[in-house]
This record gives structure tokens, sequence and C-alpha cells, in this order.
DNA sequence: ACATTAAGTGATT
DNA sequence: AATCACTTAATGT
């Protein structure tokens, strides 16, 4: 079962011996949407490796502030895990399933082992932190260089290329969390974004024509 | 019909 | 861009 799921996604990452040894190390699981797979301070025995869907990546403050920092999706790994896993620290962000999604958690005792044992391994952590950070940067210039308007269509953008839809479930309210910033000024630049002719409200839905 | 929740808006800082 | 103080609209019971 998860042999047959791993040959779907991974066979072009991992060589078969490695394939052997997540599926028979690893455990398959299901997660609905919106669940809460990792919290700040959460301490880990294993990392996820995400099969289908996608994971949101977000930071908090001591305040309660939050802010989205970026999403996972197949072939991706929370690298930050990485680190934590292996000095057993704690998590320094949360991670929300944005859709039903399918993961392979990995006992961390496993990581050190295949990081020796396994070329493809080495490879997969190493792009996947290069890749990482590659995301974090692009959150900082968001953040840094773009205004609200120009933010909240990226997000939205973002989110259209994540769900694979055009058509997102949503109300302004989730938006303003996730961009750290108020429900009203979110309904007032949708309003704009909606007369620009780039997208369409609705209630709990907005339908995104101009991506 | 009524209550609840989402979204729209003017005014103020 | 944030906050307040409503208003209006949609939806659930």
């Amino acid at each position: 079962m998860i042999r047959e799921k791993l040959e779907e996604y991974y066979s072009v990452v991992f060589e078969k011996d490695l394939l052997d040894e997540i599926a028979q190390a690893g455990t398959y699981k299901k997660v609905k949407e919106n669940e809460l797979l990792l919290d700040i301070g959460d301490k880990f025995h294993q990392i996820p490796l995400i099969l289908t869907g996608a994971i949101k990546i977000s930071r908090e403050t001591k305040k309660g502030d939050e802010i989205v920092l970026y999403f996972l999706e197949r072939g991706d790994t929370c690298t930050i895990t990485f680190g934590s896993g292996l000095n057993s620290s704690k998590s320094k962000v949360r991670g929300v399933a944005e859709k039903d999604s399918e993961l392979i958690f990995i006992p961390v005792e496993k990581l050190e082992d295949w990081m020796v044992k396994y070329k493809s391994w080495r490879n997969f952590v190493i792009d996947s932190y290069d890749i990482r950070l590659g995301e974090m940067l692009e959150a900082i210039d968001t953040l840094a260089f773009l205004k609200m308007d120009q933010r909240l269509f990226k997000y939205l953008t973002d989110k259209v290329q994540i769900m694979r839809s055009t058509s997102l479930n949503t109300t302004h309210q989730e938006i303003a969390v996730d961009l750290n910033t108020s429900r009203v000024v979110v309904s007032r630049l949708l309003k704009q974004l909606e007369n620009e002719g780039k997208i369409k409200l609705y209630r709990n839905k907005i339908e995104v024509l101009d991506f």
C-alpha cells in the first residue's frame, strides 16, 4: 500500500532500496482539510513526506499575530523539521492541512541512517532546504516590498495554484488572519479587485478570474 | 421567524 | 491600513 503510493510519487527521486526502507519504516496517513499537523512548540519524532494535497506553514508571535509563510506540496517536506527532528528541539512553525492530504511519516531515527546510506536522500534533503530557503526569501520580499493589495492578490493566485482550482472556498476573515490584517481591509481590497474584474465575490467563495 | 455569521461601508485616526 | 460602529445579506434552526 505505502509502497505503491511511494512508487507513484517518489520513484524518480529515490532509489529502490530507499523506497523499500521508507515503505517499511514509514506510516501512511490521510489528513483532512484544516487538520493541525504540527504546532509551534511541538516536538516531533516523525517527519512528513507529502504525497498529495498541501500544507500551510505559518508563523506566530507570542502576541498571537500570525502570518502565512508558504505552502508545501507533493514532493516537499517540512525541511525545518529535519533540524528539529535531529536535535529534538521544538518547532518554530505551524503546519495545517490546507486541503485533504496524504502523507507518509518517517521516524526521525531513520533520517541520519539514510543520510549516510543513500545519496538520493542526501540530495533530497539538500534540495528541499534550498527550495525552502527560496520560498522563505520570497515570503520576506512579499512582506517587505508589497503593499497590502498586492499581497492579497498574490495570496489569491498562490492559493489558486495550490488548490488547483480558481474557485476558493474561504472567508474574508480567514484571509485576514493569514495575511495578519483586518477583515475590513480584506473586504475592501477584494471589492476593489472585483471592480477591476480580477475576481468575483460570493459568500464563502471567491472566483479568481485573472491569474 | 429569529439568530448567527459573512460581507459592505462611512467616518475617524 | 486599522478600528469603530453600524448596515445589509445569506444561511442555519
